[in-house]
DNA sequence: GGAGTATATTCCTAAATTGGAATATAGAAG
DNA sequence: CTTCTATATTCCAATTTAGGAATATACTCC
């Protein structure tokens, strides 16, 4: 039940779904996601954080870069399943897809350092 | 997304989905409910209004009694999947096995008028 | 109409959540 | 070892959430 409602939780935020939904189309490190959601790096740290509990992402460290990738859920029937259905749910949200236009020119080279 | 949000809050609280696990078995009044997760009234009505509210139940008067039941999602793709999902998801649980093995003791007639 | 009962709503409190500012950590590069 | 940079963590304020007590509403029965 604890890992059930973590899950849900985790995807209570759109926030955070919006990071599920940059992360279906490119890995992404953390400055470059703070650019895409407009928050501060502290608050996307913790987001990621809490995805993280639940199962739902993964990282890689890179030298000084953290990239961030959507795990296959294979760990939990409620991550792969959500994870699954999460592929198509919200495509056309203007909240979403805006971001996702926009991902394209967010390169981490350009960002981090300011 | 709003709706998405809507629908992720509303099972992202244990006592709600108990409650959701407990109409797959049988549809129930507010009292009945009440007695079966051990929490006040105006507590189990909250959590109803939120199930609602994300489409999640609806419920028929039937004099006095209010009862409560599953939708069939068929107006959100969310509810519909999630629903079809919570079907076999959390079987297993102690926490709502022991609920469910309950269910057939609480009856209304025994338990309102206290 | 009035009394009684099942449920909903309001009001209040405690705890959890989200956000940013400040700070700490980890790794790269000199 | 010092400096610089990307990220994590801590701390605090504002908001949201879950709970119960008190109250209001809706329906039944007399």
């Amino acid at each position: 039940m604890k890992a059930f409602i973590k899950v849900m939780k985790a995807l209570s935020d759109p926030n955070r779904v919006k990071i599920i939904k940059m992360l279906q189309h490119k890995l992404m490190c953390v400055c470059e996601m703070q650019k895409a959601l407009q928050l501060s790096q502290p608050s996307v740290s913790k987001h990621l954080k809490i995805l993280e509990d639940a199962g739902l992402v993964d990282f890689k460290k890179d030298g000084l870069w953290v990239n961030y990738y959507l795990t296959d859920g294979s760990k939990s029937p409620y991550v792969s399943s959500l994870m699954g259905n999460l592929r198509h749910w919200l495509e056309e949200e203007p909240e979403i897809s805006e971001i996702i236009q926009r991902l394209p020119d967010i390169r981490r080279e350009q960002i981090c350092g300011n």
